[in-house]
DNA sequence: TTGCGCTGTTACAATTCGTAAGATTCAGGA
DNA sequence: TCCTGAATCTTACGAATTGTAACAGCGCAA
């Protein structure tokens, strides 16, 4: 499950220095020394990342980018020897999210691409884990890990309410509903229970009681999460 | 509608220099010259974007960038002096979304800006917002802001009004129509709380009671409310 | 058994929001 | 212009809702 990565340049030597720093870093790669042969691999597989190369034999590499842009959802890095500012801005206007001048150390490349897939470290656990504004929430292993690699364990009941909330973000969910999915097992006794684990998560999200940032409650209503949410 | 950028720059000639190219561009825009008062201005506002210098007098500008990546979902920018790539690597491992070398171009900044906002965090940052008389309504984390950046909550009620209102500006709402579509729920006996409600927002908007600039009663009819709303 | 962590219950603090009541403003007639 | 009753604004208070700390029961491992 680890990300796909194209790399599109006409010099081997950069082909091979990207291919082997992104292998090192638990990419695939899929290398292409034109864009023709590049455009036809395009129809068979959807790669994570195209990485570009501006100064192709065969096209110039901004019309790639464009119709990459438009056709596909991935993360498109321009590498070029052109350092001009106008250049680079062309670049990102049309679609590239990143632009990176040669001559280029391959560890950056590496860095930038993880700042553009926020989390999920390609050999990293393949179970259902969640990201979301710093977080990293694994449900299998019941774990918290910020971007500091701090890890905070949740318990069960603490998922539970967790997992609703990273399943809808954004929206409203009802007190009614969350009593339904969950505890809906004991009473119906008027249960202060959810309040309080709601409480405890927003503790271990280090929520500021004044000021929620990501769990919000509406009153006489529910609650809504905000929070960029992205499975893996 | 506009982005919110925040400045972090301890030399007034960048954060002049910035501030003006992003304000042509058309972001709102707040500078700080120390991490202190830009943290504590983060506890009144959220901005969408924020450019963060390494190099600041009280404080690392890392431990800034580490904090925003925990607490916020900005977008978070790195201009540094610093040009080694050992330091580009741990700033994106932090959490930076991207990283700029002093000397830079303002119109280079721009457009990474803009390529950023096409990302995911931006896709999140667009709720449905409304935007008035240099007011933006967030309904989706129930907050208003101004132009300085200061936010204020509203409650769940408050923000029905300012919907019902925003919905259908510079138009006649009569109280019966009000009454309608909200409150009712409980009891019709006593009209007063609509206008409860509608004092307390106006408070929040900062209305002049002699003299209100969006929310005009008409005596005996309803409401206006007077403002260029565009909704996002 | 003892100890530890998880979870629900309870009690009290904080917030929201409608109601009540006095103050203020408005329209129309003297 | 001034007066008067009705409509509206504002403030204070209280009921309902929610937040959180403290306590107790439970399960599990040493």
């Amino acid at each position: 499950m680890s990300a796909l990565v194209t790399i599109l340049d006409d010099e081997p030597a950069i082909r091979d220095m990207l291919s082997e720093a992104l292998t090192e870093a638990g990419f695939r790669t899929l290398t292409f020394a034109r864009a023709t042969e590049f455009e036809a691999a395009l129809r068979r597989t959807t790669p994570d990342v195209c990485l570009v190369d501006l100064g192709l034999p065969d096209r110039d590499g901004l019309s790639v980018v464009h119709r990459l842009a438009l056709e596909q959802g991935a993360i498109i890095i321009i590498i070029s020897g052109r350092a001009q500012v106008q250049d680079k801005i062309t670049g990102l206007e049309l679609g590239a999210d990143d632009y990176i001048i040669k001559p280029f150390d391959p560890a950056e490349v590496v860095a930038r691409i993880r700042a553009r897939m926020r989390g999920p470290k390609a050999a990293a656990a393949q179970g259902d884990t969640a990201t979301f504004n710093g977080w990293t929430a694994h449900f299998d292993r019941y774990t918290l890990v910020d971007t500091d690699g701090d890890e905070t364990p949740f318990s069960h009941a603490e998922g539970e309410v967790l997992r609703l909330f990273l399943e809808s973000p954004k929206r409203l969910i009802s007190r009614a509903h969350m009593q339904e999915t969950l505890g809906g097992a004991a009473g119906e006794s008027f249960d202060r229970a959810m309040d309080v684990r709601i409480s405890r998560l927003r503790t271990k999200l280090k929520e500021d009681p004044k000021n929620p940032r990501l769990i919000k409650t509406i009153y006489g209503a529910g609650y809504i999460f905000l929070g960029d949410v992205e499975w893996s």
